[in-house]
DNA sequence: CTGAAAGCGCTAACAA
DNA sequence: TTGTTAGCGCTTTCAG
């Protein structure tokens, strides 16, 4: 059976396809009474839109999503969240994983770009701040308007949501610094990151001002479970730190896999903190106190923007909008 | 600045759109040096097709995907690897989660048909045996083939990809009993699923067979962490098992949290085992035997079914897949 | 091998 | 308040 189309809803009502239309579409341009006629007709002959047709005329009210993996729980439930508002607001999301690569992550815009989306949110594949790939200019001459999410970096869109790292770091240094512990090591992400960079900043300015005479070491990893798992490892042959603080969930992750390795018992001879929950902790019954964000309040604001930024033509510019982290013992 | 479209090309290439049209489509109905002429003309012009427009003529070549909830890891997986199938065969993927509610689910559906998708890969949000929801009638009129995943219902579709849920069982049952632990409490789903049902007979099977005398207790919860962790609590206040065997992944994260609020050491005082891979554990140190399934299987299957059953018209039923688990231990 | 015309379903612009 | 017309960008059909 072929789908109802406008047309036929028409044909029994006994008016023109373009009336249907208004009574679905904007019902307070169209007599009431007729206007009800027409919604009952429509749903007893369960018209379904198509926003193949409407998209070629107008608005296709489909926002675009891009992450760099959904495996990872903190993307997952932005994702979540930001379908949620948007649906909330009358917008439909084509949802994207970029995979960490770049080339799926351009396919994906690409894609998106195909489906006539109004705008696009994304988290780019890279923590490096000069990573600027070609699609933005693209989107920016088609007048597509981009939310970054979460990574900041130096390419043409209206605004950004991001997380306030240097208070996440400060935050969770007060909260290791008043443990005294004598040796601490950081884990930190890659040296380019500008999010990794920000929150040793904060756990810096946190250990200075507090004026302990812990000692603090650092290392370099990515925000990923296996390298920070190998470079704990190495680490942990020469010494052993009463806390391990991981820059991100990935990181945490690897050090904890990393002491467990070298027969360490999880929050009692090395304690464990973290920027970014580890939700999966307390069923293995190890307190890991944290830096929690917000999740639903990420895509909350990135899908506000965006539909400010669709909506009102002329912004060229709107706010950043920062989260901030609370401490969570 | 407007999108590049055909016509803009044709012009430029001094042809008319359907050549235009034809060359980078079905390149094989058009002169080769012309062909060539015209996609690098399009290369040239950032050309980025509209698939609005040619959706609304023909095969939209996207399909549906929908799962119950993202956060689940086998689900996350599972998606990853269904988009990436449909990729490989020059699908796209619209991604929907349902968040466990049957409105959604529905509002779902919706949004895909308004999307002219070509067919839909499901994870239904009840595993109910008896969850037929009208959207399923709908589909079949319109013929759009569905393909269920993991969790069959009675309602018209093409075929499902399912786990060998008995075989999974069956297989963790036999690991288990060559421990000749005393007590063994298996936490299973709600008595009305299928899955759980079917694993848990698999587990008999296997006690049956060895003929052993262990005890074994069975708790109905839910594929949810929640009720699991509650019933297993209320269970160790009487009981002390050796060990306890998680029928799905959210189950056994119930069961462990249980365990540490009991203060008993994790795969030391209480073995644990589950089907579904608790990936995770071993950041922890907690060895986890498992039955171990092959997700990017699942995807593959998932969408080579779905796509056999768009483009060979006649197709009213395929064959299902049953997709086997290996022990990890 | 290439093109002209028609139309997919819907809505913006103009008319009645 | 309702209808007519035209066109969004592409492809199918039929002709050259």
């Amino acid at each position: 059976m072929k789908k109802i189309k406008l047309a036929d809803i028409a044909k029994v009502a006994n008016v023109s396809s373009i009336t249907v239309s208004r009574a679905l579409s904007t019902p307070e341009k169209v007599k009431p009474e007729t206007c009800e006629k027409i919604q009952k007709i429509a749903k007893e002959m369960g018209y379904i839109p198509n926003f193949m047709a409407k998209g070629l005329k107008s608005r296709s009210q489909t926002i675009g999503v891009i992450v760099p993996t959904i495996i990872n729980p903190f993307f997952a439930s932005a994702v979540k969240s930001i379908i949620r508002s948007a649906n909330k607001t009358g917008y439909n999301c084509l949802f994207f994983s970029s995979d960490e690569s770049q080339e799926m992550e351009q396919n994906a815009v690409n894609t998106l770009m195909s489906y006539n989306i109004d705008g696009i949110i994304i988290a780019v594949i890279s923590e490096d701040e000069h990573y600027t790939p070609d699609y933005f200019a693209t989107l920016k001459k088609l007048s597509i308007p981009v939310v970054l999410l979460d990574r900041h970096i130096e390419a043409p869109h209206v605004c950004g949501v991001y997380l306030d790292n240097v208070d996440s770091g400060y935050k969770l240094g007060k909260e290791v610094i008043s443990k005294q512990y004598q040796r601490v090591l950081i884990a930190s992400g890659s040296a380019n990151s500008k999010v990794a960079n920000s929150r040793l900043a904060g756990l810096k300015m946190a250990a200075e001002e507090a004026n302990s005479n812990v000692q603090i070491d650092v290392i370099k990893a990515d925000f990923n479970t296996e390298l920070a798992k190998e470079l704990v490892e190495q680490y942990l042959a020469e010494l052993k730190p009463d806390a391990i603080i991981g820059l991100n969930n990935q990181i945490t992750l690897g050090a904890l896999e990393a002491s467990v390795q070298h027969n360490y018992r999880l929050g009692t001879d090395i304690h464990f903190y973290s920027i970014d929950e580890i939700k999966t902790a307390t069923h293995f019954g190890i307190a890991i106190p944290c830096i929690r964000h917000d999740v639903e309040e990420f895509g909350y604001h990135a899908v506000t923007q965006l539909i400010r930024a669709i909506e009102t033509e002329d912004c060229d510019k709107l706010s950043d909008i920062i989260i901030r982290g609370t401490v969570i013992k």
